[in-house]
RNA sequence: GCCACUGUAGCUCAGUCGGCAGAGCGGCUGAUUCGUAAUCAGCAGGCCGGGGGUUCAAGUCCCUCCAGUGGCUCCA
C-alpha cells in the first residue's frame, strides 16, 4: 500500500513500500538531488537506501548542512579506515569521528611514517574509483561480538551499546566497521576525501601505547578539495613566525626556548597596541599599577595557584624560601585592594597592570607568539559591589567589540562554566555563571558554551580569534571571580556601614601582546594597517641629487610621529618599488625632479599601481589623519 | 610532557650509492644615476643543530641530547 511523504517545502508526495528515500528526494527535487547526501525521515538521519516503511516527513542532508558535512566527513573517515587496514598489516580501527573542521580516525597501529601515507592515498584512489558500496546490515550482538573479535576498542562500543538498540554494521568493499551510520551511498562520492596528516594521540590509561589519529577532510567534489588546499598552502605565506622573520618583527632563539625577542619593528607594533588599549583605560576609568614579579608561595598558596599551578610556575629560591615568578596579575591587585580600608565609594575600582607574566608552558606545546613562556597581557581587575556587576561587564563586552572591529577581527565568545575542581560554593557559582550569561545574551552576541572550562576560581567569557590555519586562539577573557577576595580576605566598607565582600572581575581585552600580535599578523598577513606599519612610508629619491630632499621629509615626517625610511639611489628605482611593496609598506613616496620643483610627493598606495601626486602638506595631513583615526586600510 | 617528522650560508632550498660544501635571494665592493614589482660585474659568507659511535673515509649510516614543525594532552 502506498503512503504519502511530506516534503519541508510542504510539498507530499505517493510513495510506495519499496520506494528509497534516495529515490523519493530526486522525484521531490530532481535539480538539487546530485546534492543530497543522505536523508532526514522524521528528524533521524538515514541512508539514501533507506525504505520508508511508512508515512512520514523527509528532508535531504547535503554538505551545506551541517549534518550533511559530518555524514561526508564520517564517510571519508571510513574510507580511510579502509585504506588503512588494507595496508598495514594488524591495523585496529577504533573511532573515526567527523570535528569541527574535517574527521579523525583513530588506530592502534605501529608509528605511521610518511610512506604508509603514500600507501594510503593510493588505496584510497582505488576505492573511489571502484566505487564501491556502503552496506548497511543490523546484526544481532553475538555477531558482532564474534566479528570484531579481534579488536577490543570495538567490543567495547559493542559493549556500551544500550540493550534495545540495534548493532549494525557497514561493509564497504572486504572493509566491515562497526557503525551507526548513515553514509553517502558510495565511495565514488568520497573523491573530495584527502589526508591531512597523522600523529599520536595521548593514551587512554597511563603507560598503554598512544594511538595513531589520522586526520583528514572531506569535499563533494575534488575542485573543492583543491581550492580548499590552495587555500591551505597560502595560509601557510601567513604564518605570524614566517612573517615575522621577514619583516624583522622578533625571533625565537634556540639558547631560550618560548621567549620571544621583540626586535625594533615588532616593538612598534606592540607599542601602538599599548596606546590603542591605554587611551581606552584612560577614558574609562581605569588606573595603572605595577607589582612585583616574584611573589612568596604563601601569596600562592592563598590565592590558590599553588594548588593548582606550582608544576607550570617558574620557582626561585631566595633565602632558603620558595618564591614564585607570577603567572597572573591577580594576587598583586588583591593584596593592593587589601593595604588599606576601602570604602564603597571608592568602587568600582579599576586597577590596570601590563606586567611579564611567566608560565612553564610544556615543551611540546609551545607555538610562536601564540604559545610562549613569557607574555604580557593588557590586564586589569575589578573591584565591584554586587550591583556594579552587570553595568561593568556590559562595558566590557562594548569595548571588545569595538577594539575588534577596529581590526576587522571576526570573533566568538564562549561561555566557560565550573571545571571539576573549583574553588568556592555552588551557589556562588551559579549565581556568577547566570550573571554572564545573562549580560551576553542582553549584549546580543553570538555564543558557545563550554560546560566544565571555566577557570579554578571563576566562570569566564572568553574570546577566541582564529588564525591563518583557522586553529582557534583566546585571546581577550572576562571573568567574574566571588573567591579570591575572599581568599585574601577583601572587604570594603559598605553605605550601610557594614563590612561586605567585593566581586573582582578579571579582564583582558587584547588578551596579550604576543598572541594577539601573532594572530593579527596572520590576519592581516603582514599588511599593516598604517597606524601599525613599522615602516609607514618609503621613501625613494630617484638619484643622489634628490636625497636631500628626501631626508628632509623624512624629518618632517618624523616631527609629526610619522614614521619614513628613505631607500637610497643605489638600486634602481623599479627595485626599490618592489623592495617596499614586498615589505608590505603601506605608502611609496617617490621624489624627483618633479617633486623637488613643486614641494610634492608621487605616492603609491600598497597594492595599487598608480602613482597619486600629493604636496607635502597634503599627504601629511593625509597620512595623520589615517593613523589618528586608525582606519585598517592605507 | 607524549608520538611522528625535520634541522646544510642571514633567508629559501639542492646535495645521487658514504668519496673535494652548492644555487638563488639577501649582504659587501665597483660600475651604472635610473620615474613606480628585480641594471651589470666581482667578493665575502659553513663546527652540514650539539655530543658520541661505525668506517680508510660521514652532511649522508647508528646512538644520544637540543631545538623546531604537526597533532595529542594541557592552557591560570
Amino acid at each position: 500500500m502506498n503512503h504519502r511523504i511530506s516534503f519541508p517545502d510542504g510539498s507530499t508526495l505517493e510513495a510506495n513500500p519499496a520506494e528509497s528515500i534516495g529515490s523519493l528526494l530526486t522525484r521531490w527535487s530532481p535539480s538539487s538531488a546530485p546534492t543530497f547526501l543522505a536523508g532526514l525521515w522524521n528528524g533521524r538521519p538515514v541512508d539514501l537506501a533507506f525504505v520508508a516503511d511508512g508515512p512520514g516527513s523527509l528532508a535531504p542532508l547535503a554538505f551545506s548542512d551541517r549534518a550533511g558535512r559530518d555524514i561526508l566527513q564520517h564517510s571519508s573517515a571510513h574510507l580511510v579506515a579502509k585504506a588503512l587496514v588494507e595496508t598495514v598489516v594488524g591495523a585496529l580501527p577504533k573511532v573515526g569521528p567527523p570535528t569541527e573542521e574535517g574527521f579523525y580516525y583513530d588506530f592502534d597501529v605501529r608509528p605511521l611514517t610518511p610512506p604508509d601515507l603514500d600507501a594510503m592515498n593510493a588505496a584510497m584512489d582505488r576505492a573511489v574509483r571502484a566505487r564501491e558500496k556502503f552496506v548497511r546490515r543490523e546484526i544481532t550482538r553475538d555477531q558482532a561480538e564474534k566479528l570484531f573479535a579481534s579488536n577490543p576498542y570495538k567490543l567495547r562500543y559493542i559493549a556500551e551499546t544500550p540493550a534495545g538498540e540495534p548493532i549494525t554494521v557497514y561493509d564497504t568493499g572486504a572493509f566491515t566497521d562497526l557503525c551507526r551510520g548513515p553514509h553517502v551511498p558510495d565511495t565514488g562520492w568520497l573523491q573530495g576525501a584527502h589526508i591531512l596528516g597523522f600523529s599520536a594521540t595521548t593514551p587512554d590509561s597511563p603507560g598503554a601505547q598512544p594511538l595513531q589519529r589520522v586526520r583528514g577532510i572531506g569535499f563533494p567534489t575534488r575542485p573543492e578539495l583543491d581550492a580548499f588546499l590552495k587555500l591551505r598552502e597560502e595560509a601557510v605565506a601567513r604564518d605570524h613566525r614566517t612573517i615575522g622573520q621577514r619583516q624583522e618583527l622578533f625571533f625565537f632563539s634556540e639558547r631560550t626556548p618560548g621567549f620571544a625577542f621583540w626586535l625594533p619593528n615588532g616593538m612598534v607594533i606592540v607599542r601602538e597596541l599599548e596606546k590603542f588599549v591605554t587611551e581606552h583605560l584612560k577614558k574609562a576609568g581605569y588606573a595603572e599599577v605595577r607589582t612585583p614579579l616574584l611573589f612568596h608561595r604563601s601569596v600562592f598558596e592563598t590565592s590558590g595557584h599553588w594548588e593548582h599551578y606550582r608544576d607550570t610556575m617558574f620557582l626561585s629560591e631566595l633565602d632558603g624560601e620558595l618564591y614564585g615568578w607570577k603567572p597572573m596579575n591577580c594576587p598583586g591587585a588583591m593584596l593592593i585592594f587589601g593595604s588599606r580600608p576601602r570604602s564603597y565609594r571608592e568602587l568600582p575600582l579599576r586597577l590596570a597592570e601590563f606586567a611579564p607574566l611567566h608560565r612553564l608552558e610544556p615543551s611540546g606545546t609551545l607555538h610562536g607568539l601564540m604559545r610562549v613562556r613569557e607574555l604580557v597581557q593588557d590586564d586589569a581587575h575589578i573591584f565591584v559591589t554586587e550591583e556594579q556587576i552587570e553595568p561593568e561587564m556590559r562595558v566590557l563586552i562594548d569595548w571588545v567589540r569595538d577594539a575588534c572591529a577596529t581590526f576587522r577581527l571576526d570573533f566568538a565568545f564562549e561561555l566557560s562554566t565550573r571545571p571539576a575542581s573549583f574553588l568556592g560554593g555552588s551557589e556562588e557559582w551559579d549565581r556568577a555563571e547566570a550573571t554572564l550569561a545573562r549580560v551576553l545574551e542582553g549584549a546580543g552576541v553570538a555564543l558557545r558554551r563550554s560546560p566544565g572550562e571555566g577557570a579554578f576560581y571563576a566562570p569566564k567569557i572568553d574570546i577566541h580569534l582564529k588564525d591563518s590555519l583557522g586553529r582557534p586562539w583566546q585571546t581577550g577573557t572576562i571573568q567574574l571571580d566571588f573567591q579570591m577576595p575572599r581568599r585574601f580576605g577583601l572587604e570594603y566598607q559598605g553605605a550601610d556601614g557594614k563590612m561586605h565582600t567585593p566581586a573582582v572581575i578579571h579582564r583582558t581585552i587584547l588578551g596579550t601582546w604576543e598572541r594577539f600580535t601573532g594572530v593579527l599578523t596572520e590576519h592581516v598577513a603582514g599588511r599593516w594597517p598604517p597606524w601599525l606599519a613599522p615602516v609607514q612610508v618609503a621613501i625613494l629619491p630617484v638619484t643622489e641629487r634628490h636625497g636631500a630632499f628626501a631626508h628632509a621629509f623624512a624629518e618632517e615626517l618624523h616631527a609629526s610621529g610619522l614614521r619614513s625610511e628613505v631607500s637610497g639611489s643605489e638600486e634602481t628605482l623599479p627595485k626599490r618599488v618592489r623592495a617596499a611593496e614586498l615589505a608590505r609598506v603601506p605608502y611609496v613616496a617617490v621624489v624627483g625632479d618633479r617633486e623637488v620643483a613643486d614641494n610634492s610627493v608621487s605616492v603609491r598606495v600598497r597594492g595599487t599601481k598608480e602613482a597619486r601626486k600629493m604636496s607635502r602638506p597634503e599627504f601629511l595631513a593625509f597620512l595623520g589623519e589615517k593613523v589618528r583615526r586608525r582606519d585598517f586600510d592605507p
